[in-house]
DNA sequence: AGATGATGCAACCACAGAGTTGCATCATCC
DNA sequence: GGATGATGCAACTCTGTGGTTGCATCATCT
């Protein structure tokens, strides 16, 4: 458990490492949307877009939503919630340790 | 500032965006170490560690620190924290908005 | 001073993935 | 039923980068 990084952080990292994937992402948050949709305001192609999107999709940052004849997606807040509590936890004990290190560090004086 | 992700927020996602880059990091978390060090226990060369260590710190996440002839690293904690906190705003964001758009949608029925 | 171990730099290979174009398909609305 | 707009799939290009090897260099410890 304190071996590597889950899977599914590291989709999420992967997911979130790209500039095209935040524009996408900052446009949900607006409003959900389809591929189509998005690739009237990106400088992107649909084709790339929808790529972007199982890539986001596939790391639970965003769901589909069938609408009419279009598919339209949902960013998820509650994932980065997710993330963020994980990656709290582990900042916390990397200073953890630092604090003691200086603790010990002092004490040696 | 609701436009795009910074560009601190790229480069940490990047850096995190790594299988190696997290075993240097859980490494680092037991401890500082210096890419030699590092080599020893993972199954890359010296030279690919050092390439990560420079990302990781250009992203922030890492401190480098002379001990005699060998150059070692820490694992900052407090720019996981910092992460951690802006990815909780925008996910908290959405799901504002999640929640608004329910509350619309049954005021209708 | 000199051997030694550590770091720095450069060229190179290979694969992943971001982006494109083109076409097929499938549901929807008239 | 048929036109239409949306999605799905496939092949291809090209850049970025993780990884390697080889050599140069530089500080350190004896």
């Amino acid at each position: 458990m304190t071996a590597t990084a889950p899977d599914t952080l590291l989709a999420v990292f992967g997911a979130l490492a790209d500039e095209t994937r935040w524009s996408i992402l900052v446009a949900l948050g607006e409003g959900d949307a389809s591929a189509s949709a998005l690739a009237g305001r990106l400088p992107v192609t649909r084709q790339a877009i929808a790529k972007h999107l199982a890539v986001l999709q596939s790391a639970g940052l965003v769901e589909p939503i069938r609408v009419g004849r279009e598919l339209r997606f949902r960013a998820l807040g509650s994932a980065l919630s997710e993330t963020a509590r994980r990656l709290d936890v582990i900042g916390a004990e990397w200073d953890r340790r630092l604090a003691a290190i200086k603790r010990i560090a002092e004490a040696m004086e």
